[in-house]
DNA sequence: TTGTAGGCGTTATCAG
DNA sequence: CTGATAACGCCTACAA
């Protein structure tokens, strides 16, 4: 008539053996003799023994559990992101916290102490789309927890990265464009401290230059956020331009698909007299009408590699020399949003 | 120079008090003199203290965690509600354990036993698709543990629900699809042994009798997983039909969408020839052409609803004699993919 | 092969 | 007001 989980030590006074011996049998020690281990067994199976892991953490200082920061998850994205990522660790011994940001560097802030508190083990993360500083992320590493960066990066930080080519994504992108005849692209992009904002814009430019098509400076707006009040007040700037932009390429499908609905709202045809490309490939962009254009990054692996990444860490304590950087290639869906159509409208 | 990380006692020795007293210092405690307590965490700021929580779960023989169990989180619906969970989680000293279930009855019953070894101090849940027995979530409460249940209800399992009335949603689309002159109206339905599937098949089956609608057994056909390919079979059944329906209720968007695409490729006019409701008014589905009619679920207030009442349970843990059962009430929303459109059908 | 003792970091209880 | 002590459940030297 115990109150509360069983223990070792009830099993060790119902044998009439020491805690340690019970635990050792328990653990399959060596030096334990098998009938002392079978018992004990027998008799923990009997009992529903279950370890307390509380008490293990305290003794190894540990809490077998890895965070995963992100900045929210209601889009594909980052969902997908971390079903490859619990994927990958649910074989193994690790728990996961996922944590939201809400792209706010204040709640990120608050949700790292929360970790370093409870003597998290690893952490993904990717930043918040406010977040400018990685101290608190250097912080962590300090303490001994490796840290792994996806898909958004963190400049200065130095850690295990998983990174998209977005550079390269943008570029295909763009170059497509204007090989499809388009001349005045416009450029919507995304908050302007995100390392992905910066690579696809200059993707952008860069395949604008070498293709001799002329940069200008009102084609090119940024949201500050993803809020839908921003992203239309962005949109509709680029629209408002006095010369029509062509072709639109997005930061993200979520803003293609605002400027969408707005490019529509103005009368406009899509792709007839402006194209549109985005990025994410989320799935719905194939379903809405014209269906997206887009740029596919491999997500779920990205979740799973990030995570095998952080184990290996984990698994080997020793302080590794270098860290891994991986940059998975995207890749350009073409899609009806964005069509040959230029020999028309060529003035 | 120690190493690791400071604690109690090195504050202890550096001040030549006891342990106990810094303890008590730190929390505040009354019966501390204001100097000793001023001494005390002036030193704890300067060293950076940060108390072990793992040894504080082991002495509360509690986690200070709560678990949330989903079938996944890449569509829209689960995750506005682990938002809103987290929403209401982050103001209080819990941290969120989030566990995908991928649909899997397997995978649900790991996650129950892992949560179950780490001393969760309460579970939100909504079962897979496979689920049809509850008995690990039983086993949960038996050890102490509050469980709230949402969206999808655990039938014989008693614990606090937050749901929607799919009853009445399915019964509201169903009788607008009647209102608008279908008479042909066939059900996709979803999985068969959830809650909502059969609450939305109920209410699609009610319309029909209460308008006096026949009832054709070909019209309803249910998936058995929400892959791509079991749904499109599905689909498929349903729209080959040698009378084609005039109208679909599908169980859900993601259904709707699906059944939407069968029916363009079939060469079918929607909603000309035929009208499509779906449920849950996933944000992509008003900017999928036509826009999709649906049942709108207020999903982020669940979450939040959901939280709060375990978070009560676990404030107050004498047992409590009756669980809540709170039922929101969903919305029908009326978009483009469903019209008054049989004064030319009418044979 | 097994038992004893100490400790992980904290708090609660009981003295003083 | 503060100090010593025990305890949470387990593991690991060290001893026997």
């Amino acid at each position: 008539m115990k109150k509360g989980r069983v223990t070792i030590k009830d099993i060790a006074r119902e044998l009439n053996i020491a805690p340690s011996t019970v635990s050792r049998a328990l653990n399959d020690h060596p030096a334990i003799k098998k009938e002392t281990k079978e018992a004990v067994k027998a008799l923990a199976e009997k009992l529903d023994y279950q370890p307390n892991l509380l008490a293990l953490n305290l003794l190894q200082k540990k809490s077998n559990t890895i965070g995963v920061i992100v900045p929210e998850i209601t889009g594909h994205f980052f969902s997908a992101i971390i079903t490859g990522v619990q994927d990958v660790i649910v074989h193994s011994e690790y728990n996961i916290m996922i944590c939201l940001s809400n792209e706010s560097y204040e709640e990120e802030l608050t949700i790292v102490k929360r970790l370093s508190k409870i003597q998290i083990d690893g952490v993904l993360v990717s930043p918040s789309s406010e977040t400018k500083n990685f101290d608190h992320f250097k912080k962590l590493q300090k303490s001994g927890i490796p840290i792994v960066v996806f898909d958004r990066d963190c400049p200065g930080l130095e850690a295990d990265k998983v990174l998209v080519d977005d550079y390269f994504g943008a570029f295909q992108a763009v170059e497509y464009l204007i090989g499809i005849g388009c001349n005045r692209i416009a450029h919507l992009g995304g908050p302007l401290n995100l390392s992905t904002t910066e690579h696809r814009l200059q993707g952008y430019l860069d395949a604008l230059h070498k293709n001799k098509v002329a940069v200008n400076d009102q084609y090119v707006v940024h949201v500050s956020g993803f809020s839908h009040e921003e992203v239309e007040l962005a949109t509709k700037e680029l629209l408002n331009n006095n010369e029509l932009p062509d072709a639109i390429f997005a930061y993200s499908d979520n803003l293609a698909i605002s400027a969408m609905h707005t490019a529509k709202e103005l009368g406009l045809q899509i792709p007839g007299q402006i194209s549109i490309v985005g990025f994410d490939d989320e799935p719905h962009s194939a379903f809405i009408t014209p269906a997206l254009s887009t740029v596919w990054q491999p997500v779920y692996s990205m979740g799973m590699l990030s995570a095998r990444i952080l184990l290996s860490h984990l698994k080997n304590p020793n302080t590794p020399p270098e860290y891994r950087k991986e940059v998975f290639k995207p890749e350009l869906v073409i899609r009806a949003s964005s069509k040959e159509n230029k020999l028309v409208s060529e003035d």
